[in-house]
DNA sequence: GAGAGATTTGACCAAATGGTCAAGATGTAA
DNA sequence: TTACATCTTGACCATTTGGTCAAATCTCTC
């Protein structure tokens, strides 16, 4: 079916492509993550991203058969990384740590990779036509397993009685927020997310809302104001 | 200068613009609202936009120079009502209501405008080239001087202390949240904003976290559910 | 109801863009 | 080195799309 650079296949491969198609590929899903969250998927051009990646647009076009398979490719590879940290919730662990770790890691993602949360945005902003079904089943199962862990935390009494899935909306809603919006972020505070100090600053504020509004002590924080 | 249907001007005006014009020009927006917001920038079409609003792409080009000057217009149109309520937040005013009514007030609104909500972020996420101006002087301004009522309400120990731009960006984010990723929202729930029961119960929740947050009783929840 | 400006539209155009194709360049197993 | 598949590209094409224009058609004032 598909040998490489001679005859004989079954060399220089990795996961049945060859270095170069690895390569490629690579240097085009990248070029394409930033112009389609630059752009959106219509303002984005097979050839700027063609270009953007150092080859010519039938090049690119000979590595994926059209402009949308790019867009998918792109979406598909940013999703696992953009989902992830949500399974990591213990629920054997202290709520406050786990937590605190939750948005930190969400933050620390999304400060990374501010260009996959906007596509992640994008895409579900316009309906979500490509990843609608992981949503509906792989995330959906995931955040009903996730809810049953801070529901377990309410039933020892370990948080206050909160919403479970209307609190990981707020987590997501917040931490996307910073990276997907960092131009409003700047103009309004005059740092973003790509500044190491407000990063900690942004971290600290969230989880200390949070946490507090769970009903957690916030460590090194008073607990009473007042 | 612009004189219509007929010999003298000074008459059927509306601002300066006649009957006709006024309908378009309303017609026009709405249309456009719906396609920029459904599609982005790029994606949405002159041509869409003029059938959807119920005439040829002439006539729209008569009303509008070009598509740049309708999405400007569109922007411009909903950048009001959209940052509106954070002006009402009144210093004098009890915080735990003030805020109650400053989130509830911005959800509605959120599910009211879905549309005009996205295209908001569309514009943020792109960078805000049309509007970054104001979000850096209007927009600014603003939170200065609400960030200054909600630290006299932390020096009057009201609240606990948080940063008060945190705690704007949280309640925007959140807000946002639920209308821009309403088909994720709705993938994982099987309701989202347009359900009055759903709007409630987000409302109650979101309410209830961040009034926690900042160490403030919920009314009508126990304050420890220990 | 006549005249003048306002409104509306279809025909048309140039640029941009996604995609095809045949030909040439390159890499690799033998 | 050779033979063959892979890789790369420029030329080319059809479609889409933003925008122009001149010719109608309408509306309003007098």
């Amino acid at each position: 079916m598909a040998s490489h650079g001679g005859q004989t296949p079954e060399k220089n491969k990795i996961g049945g492509l060859s270095r170069i198609q690895e390569k490629n590929r690579n240097l085009i899903l990248d070029a394409a993550l930033g112009e389609f969250s630059k752009l959106g998927y219509s303002g984005a051009t097979v050839e700027r991203i063609a270009a953007e990646a150092g080859m010519s647009k039938s090049n690119l076009l000979y590595y994926f058969s059209s402009k949308g398979a790019i867009y998918t490719a792109a979406l598909a590879h940013i999703l696992d990384v953009w989902l992830a940290p949500l399974k990591t919730l213990d629920p054997e662990g202290d709520p406050a740590q786990e937590l605190s770790d939750y948005i930190r890691q969400k933050i620390e993602i999304s400060a990374e990779n501010p260009q996959a949360s906007r596509l992640f945005a994008n895409e579900v902003m316009q309906g979500a036509p490509q990843i609608l079904p992981i949503l509906e089943t792989d995330l959906k199962r995931l955040v009903s397993e996730k809810s049953k862990v801070i529901r377990s935390w309410i039933a020892a009494g370990k948080i206050r009685e909160v919403d479970p899935v209307h609190l990981i909306f707020t987590i997501w809603a917040t931490t996307q927020h910073y990276a997907d919006f960092s131009i409003q972020i700047k103009a309004l505070t005059g740092k973003d997310l790509s500044d190491e100090d407000f990063k900690l600053e942004t971290e600290q504020a969230v989880i200390s809302l949070i946490l507090t509004g769970i009903g957690l002590a916030v460590p090194g924080e008073p607990v009473h104001p007042k």
